[in-house]
DNA sequence: TTTGGATACCTAAAATTCTTAGGTATATTT
DNA sequence: AAATATACCTAAGAATTTTAGGTATCCAAA
């Protein structure tokens, strides 16, 4: 479980992808989520995911809805319009950043 | 000239290559090599680049020396051992991150 | 000749992001 | 009964980056 140092400045990439794949997500499956996609190497942490979320939907990105499971909550989130359009627009710039970075790291454009 | 988000965490990795491959720069030249090798599309803002090198210096990547041209002084800098060992180390860390990220992201990985 | 842009270094204050280090509570497995 | 997993959260501090400067030299254009 590496990667610290890079990671910074994904959070919302991921974030807006994984409810764009999934459709509606709570924040604690993100984090096994996260977990599994990325074969136990990439880990969430919730600290750094919470205010994430809770930034992401007062920006009007997120919509969230709790839902009572048992006696507990969890608190669904999905795509406005607007996150939507992000998910997509985050989507590419991280795919033309990749391009830009092997460019300045002068590594093999595949 | 976009990407700001996406940047963070990068810093360290590009420094370290840049100096692996070109052997001994300074700050200035930085800025204007990621400039160039980006096509325009990613800038080192001097405002991060000079703490950060001041660091790894402090931190014993990297070694620097004055070289006065003309008027004017030039701080070049170069790896130490150390730093030799991270450049390639980062660069690793990079590539694999890349494909842990694409992994994620549910992105075809080449 | 003086003005503007490029070269070349730098810092300080503030914003942002993330980690560390918790807290609470329910559910399930050992 | 205790430990682990599920599920939410926050606050303090660390680290990094941006914003917004400062200083000074060199060169080209007006």
């Amino acid at each position: 479980m590496y990667s610290k140092e890079l990671i910074r400045g994904t959070l919302r990439t991921i974030i807006l992808r994984l409810l764009d794949e999934n459709g509606r997500m709570y924040g604690y499956e993100m984090t096994q989520k996260v977990k599994a996609l990325s074969g136990d190497q990439m880990e969430l942490t919730e600290a750094a995911l919470y205010p994430a979320l809770h930034k992401l939907e007062t920006e009007g990105f997120l919509q969230s809805e709790v839902q009572v499971v048992g006696k507990r909550k969890r608190k669904y989130y999905i795509l406005t319009e607007k996150g939507s359009e992000a998910a997509v627009t985050k989507l590419a710039e991280y795919q033309s950043f990749i391009q830009v970075m092997n460019a300045v790291l002068g590594l093999k454009v595949t």
